[in-house]
DNA sequence: GGACTTTACTTTGGATCCAATTATAACGCC
DNA sequence: GGCGTTATAATTGGATCCAAAGTAAAGTCC
């Protein structure tokens, strides 16, 4: 979605997330222009679908500066995303899965059972649900039935979330990610479940918990803080 | 916040909402920048910034094209906006009025109050309610804590809603929108009842369902259905 | 010595120019 | 007559140039 971009939004996007610009800095086009090798246009047209998708702050009219995301931002974003996705949800749940889309729901739970079967991950486990996660929420959303929510999710999901998609090196970690993942995958197959007996409330309800796996249950597993962020806001 | 901008972004806002180019219509940038008398360059930057507000979308390597608006697209913003501003509401009333905030609400509410206390409208209170109905929603949104919330909803209203700023003229149709108002401020009042007594799940329900009076109250008030849209969304 | 004014420089906004890609249309061939 | 190929026109993306606005600094006056 952004390692293969190119262009000049998605490398600033890129940089931004990485941390390489001071949040509160100040960007000129110039110095952007020249950094990236390219001249002043692109960067021009660039910082002004950044400004929108809320990675820059004009800075009145000396230009724009990388906005600063505190931990209550990121809180915030992953609170409005999990409202939105319980949205798409309850939708789902109460228009009723048809038998196709209740089959390939199945298939990613079933994917994510299999990848978490063998007791333990291996390091590109973490890439292979990264993957599967994505395909599962991004199913539940387009099949709701309103071509809204997905636009304001990924308008949402442009904040530096995934940025900090945290190194998993030693076992140690791994371990941890394993066992966050399982919580993960049984909060999937809840959802699943209430979507299947069209229980709206319940779906939305889950959704909207399952959103917070990333902040909320470090501690409760024993998990501690991971380094850099809190690990992937699944 | 539209009305006297004279960037090109607002223009072309304005000129979009007012339905000047037809939905799906191709927009070349030389075409519009000389309608506009201004050259290709702010035009470029406004076609940018429209495609993510939603306006505009891509056609391939053709250019943008203004996006079409069905009525789904319409009832499924104002849902998505319903549940943010639940959400605020929810914040708000979880984390407790503050006795100055309660005090800022209950002057709008009273606004409301006098506003509607001579049993009719005449046409400016239209344009004086959705003044007050404005400050209502952004005092909550602002001080529910998070940033994030106010930021996706103003986005999600880039969409053209108020485009249909329904002329009122007649008095049968300051009449309904009379009746209309009568329930937006019980709801505010219901809203803001709950706001007090830390109420977060009745505040949100309350505030989801206040989002769709433009749209489902119509007949079961015996509005029918206004022309050109539906009324005011607020 | 401090504050105000003026000047020079930095930086953004707008316009024009050039290149590359793509669509359209004309032409030829089967 | 239809389809494929080629050539031309149109349109977008990128680069450079010019103007306007603003900031910072230097100088002067009180």
């Amino acid at each position: 979605m952004s390692d293969g971009d190119k262009s000049v939004v998605g490398r600033l996007r890129k940089l931004i997330g990485e941390g390489h610009f001071q949040t509160g800095e100040r960007l000129g086009e110039v110095a952007v222009a020249e950094q990236l090798g390219v001249s002043r246009t692109p960067v021009r047209l660039a910082f002004r679908t950044l400004e929108q998708e809320g990675l820059l702050q004009r800075a009145g009219k000396r230009g724009f500066m990388v906005r600063e995301f505190t931990e209550v931002d990121v809180r915030c974003a992953v609170e409005v995303r999990g409202v939105l996705e319980g949205l798409a949800a309850r939708r789902l749940a109460e228009q009723g899965l048809s038998a196709a889309l209740a089959d390939e729901l199945q298939v990613w739970i079933q994917k994510g059972r299999d990848l978490l079967a063998k007791g333990h991950l291996v390091e590109r486990d973490a890439d292979a649900w990264s993957e599967l996660n994505r395909h599962f929420h991004e199913i539940i959303v387009g099949s709701a039935g309103s071509p809204v929510i997905g636009d304001a999710i990924a308008r949402n999901n442009h904040l530096p979330f995934a940025a900090a998609d945290s190194l998993i090196i030693d076992s140690e970690a791994l371990d941890r990610e394993y066992r966050k993942l399982q919580l993960a995958q049984l909060q999937h197959e809840l959802i699943v479940q209430a979507l299947r007996h069209g229980e709206g409330a319940r779906a939305e309800m889950l959704m909207r918990e399952h959103a917070f796996i990333g902040l909320r249950y470090g501690e409760l597993l024993g998990l501690g803080r991971a380094p850099g962020g809190e690990g992937r806001y699944d």
